[in-house]
DNA sequence: ACCAGTTGCACAAACGTTTGTTCAGGTGTG
DNA sequence: CACACCTGAACAAACGTTTGTGCAACTGGT
């Protein structure tokens, strides 16, 4: 029995025979013999599952994140338990349930709270954790380059002509908002152009974000901008919905573009320009991460991933008369 | 130590005086104590989590069932293990690893093969499993009223006048596609309307088979119909790209309505005309029905879900000119 | 031919619970 | 007052693995 434990697992083929291993193998294929993951989890300390806490779980983002994590989990033979953690909630209980009770290997996190308190509560936990799209101090973490994107974003529209750029940011207070806002300014101010805070409206990342955002946009910013940079995708389409309502032509008087090529911006009308973001990729590697932290690895983060390039719809366009600048 | 036990789960207050068990519980939450789930499981074949196979884990409609699914379970206190399971794939190695090694007490199964040999693969595992979204033979399962809810969306266009429907269907060997096709076919009948085979096309659940589905109806259906009954809100989606790239106005001449009423039916314009169907209430109740296998009854499934509601908003109007009937 | 060293396998403890059973002490009955 | 009965708590086995250790049977060197 411990003969066939260590054949199983057999890392360095300890001190077994191959006969005898060949017949173990042998059998076990024969019996179909599937290991008890809660047994061999109560003895080993390890049984093979993460727990991953996202906070909005139609969020296509997340979506497409925990699509990547599940199959990079799945290749690993890691099971993924999902815990839906709505954004105003008391993070503790939820951390305990995954980890204390239910003893999950590892954890995957994509809180919105972040900040050192964070980092605290998951620490405490004792377990291994990856933060997913945020990165706070050096806790080890996959995200994406959002300030790339955004200036990947800014830029098409800077090539376009436009000189007036909007900007639908995210959460002021977040990892990503934050690094989009920079994006943003970066771009503008590397052409010389100007940041003008009067142009940014903070919208999150909901529909209704978006749609709010923008109607604010439009009744402050004066002269009209001739073009929004949102900050993502969801919040874009919001804001297509309030520029139809106001009469506004898209992309003949407003260009859009916005970051996350998720697959809602073919289906707005007009289909949206984006800047690719490897968000699936962003979930596998996050996994893998994880994985080397659990096996006892000090596995350093990656760098910020690279969006992976700009998708040209029908959103964007030069701006229609009045070449300002 | 087998008294704590008692006391903990303590189902019916068995022979425990009521100062040992005061005694007890305080003690538990002093040390903040909580059970091993393991070791649990170990002994008691019982762990308090559950699985639940998805075919797409990016479709709104079962992003709302998993966010109903994840609440009740974790007000039951069962973690949710997910899986994704790719459309094609041979379905048996992913329930063997959720049923024999992971050892879930029940399973959550959307698979899209709905057929017998699923009921078959499930009945082999030995472990309590309810269908969502689809319905096979007598195996437990909660599922919407999609007869009702395609009834609906037509006698809506009916109201308004359209004598001309098409029907962008849904996958014509499923339990929803079907339900839905009859839906269509029985409000057209009880108003005396033919059922015209040529109006109906199977488009899928997707964005890009809304459009093809769509372009498939423009070409071949003549004189064009008024309006447009589409079988979920995604293939809505692309069929309205595919409409306003033939330059065919919505609302003005084509009304198009979809069944389930996702976030993205008010990002896509026109905001869509919608069926409610309650997505997020067969996630929490398929869970609950688990939960009451899991104990040992016997229960019975509970009726279809019927729709709540329809959503007014901005794909339908009155047929322009030719009131043909 | 003897002994040390090595090899291959089996033994048994341990992981943290649940649950059937035993057992001491108290209670009621004849 | 003795006996049967009940109550409340402790004992111990079991769940299916992993892993440290023991122990034969070989191997090779002297």
């Amino acid at each position: 029995m411990s003969t066939v434990s260590r054949v199983l697992n057999g890392a360095a083929a300890q001190r077994v025979s191959d006969e005898t291993r060949a017949r173990i193998l042998e059998a076990a294929k024969a019996l179909d013999y599937r290991p008890n993951a809660l047994a061999r989890g109560l003895r080993a300390q390890r049984h093979f599952s993460l727990g991953i806490v996202v906070p909005q779980l139609d969020n296509p983002v997340f979506s497409s994140a925990i699509l990547g994590a599940e199959a990079a989990a799945s290749a690993l033979g890691y099971s993924l338990i999902i815990s839906h953690r709505e954004p105003g909630r008391a993070a503790d209980g939820e951390y305990s349930r995954l980890t204390s009770t239910h003893r999950v290997d590892g954890l995957l996190v994509a809180s919105l709270d972040e900040d050192r308190g964070l980092i605290g509560a998951l620490e405490a936990t004792g377990v291994p954790f990856v933060l997913m799209n945020r990165r706070i101090d050096a806790a080890p973490a996959v995200a994406l380059d959002s300030e790339a994107a955004a200036r990947i974003g800014t830029d098409h529209l800077l090539d376009l002509g436009h000189r007036r750029i909007a900007h639908l940011a995210g959460r002021p207070e977040g990892f990503n908002g934050q690094a989009r806002l920079a994006g943003y300014r970066n771009a503008l101010e590397a052409r010389g152009l100007p940041f003008d805070p009067s142009l940014v409206e903070p919208a999150g990342y909901t529909v209704d974000g978006g749609y709010q955002g923008t109607t604010a946009l439009l009744a402050k910013a004066a002269p009209r901008p001739t073009a929004i940079l949102a900050a993502t995708v969801v919040s874009a389409a919001g804001g297509l919905v309030a520029l139809h309502e106001a009469g506004i032509a898209v992309p003949g008087q407003m260009s859009m573009v916005a970051i996350h090529d998720a697959p809602i911006a073919a289906m707005v009308y007009p289909p949206l320009t984006t800047v690719r973001t490897p968000t699936e990729e962003m979930g596998g590697q996050a996994v893998r991460l994880l994985d080397r932290l659990i096996g006892g690895e000090l596995a350093t983060s990656p760098a910020l991933l690279a969006p992976t390039g700009l998708v040209l719809r029908r959103s964007t366009a030069e701006p229609s008369s009045s070449p300002r600048a």
